[in-house]
Parts: structure tokens; sequence; C-alpha cells
DNA sequence: AACCTGACGACGC
DNA sequence: GGCGTCGCCAGGT
């Protein structure tokens, strides 16, 4: 169990989130849908807004994406955006000219 | 309570 | 495949 608090869907979500694996990508339906939650990828997308700092170095929040295989972009994220793609890149994830993944290669596929 | 705003996504054109 | 529309739901005002 993650960080309990007040918002135990977003913990759900954090937990499953544990679960990609390095060098592999998961979209937020997909997140949500893992965490017992179909339909609700905007809680994902919230629930990783608002990962407590804490939990930065044991959630990989970075192999999140959106379903079109893109890093979410957004001014209120003054940058974490590029951080992201860049711990990607580490990983070995590959992004093509226009920075989309190719979620056939890079895409997690749990058993 | 009403309304607005998103790290979203399926669908239609 | 790009783009707009429409559901979606939690939080904040």
């Amino acid at each position: 169990m993650v960080n309990p608090g007040p918002h135990d869907k977003h913990a759900l979500i954090f937990e499953v989130v544990r679960e990609v694996p390095y060098g592999k990508v998961a979209t937020y339906g997909q997140i949500a849908l893992l965490a017992g939650l179909p339909g609700h990828a905007r809680l994902a997308g919230y629930a990783m807004f608002n990962l407590p700092e804490d939990l930065a170095d044991s959630v990989p929040w970075h192999r999140v994406i959106n379903s079109q295989g893109r890093v979410s972009y957004s001014e209120s994220r003054r940058g974490n955006d590029h951080r992201q793609r860049e711990l990607l890149e580490q990983e070995g994830v590959e992004f093509d000219s226009r920075g989309r993944i190719d979620l056939a290669r890079f895409g997690w596929k749990p058993e």
C-alpha cells in the first residue's frame, strides 16, 4: 500500500504505475483500467499531477503517457514534460521526429 | 449548487 | 492521420 491519505484512488493508481517495467510505457487509460477504475483516465492524469514528492523515486511516473503515444504537455508542468522525455530516452525508449513513441514496440503489455 | 478546468480518450469527419 | 466534439470525473472558486 502506498500513502493511503485522503485519496485512496490515487494510491491505487500509484500502485499500478509501480508495475510498469523499465523501458516500457503505459497510457493513462491503461493505468486506470488496471487499477480497477475503467474510464477514469483523467483521474489517472490528475493523480500523476499530484504525485507526492516523496514517491517520485518509487513510482516511475515518467512511464505514463497518453493514448497517442505522446508525453502530455501542459503549461502547468513547467518543464517536467521535457524531463519525462529525457528519463524515457535514458531507458532506451525512442521518440520519432514528431515526438511520438511507438506503443507497439514500447507499450507495456502485462501478462 | 453552478460552473470551470484539466498530465484523458473514443469517435466522427 | 489531424482536428474538433463530447463524455468523463475530481477539485477549486
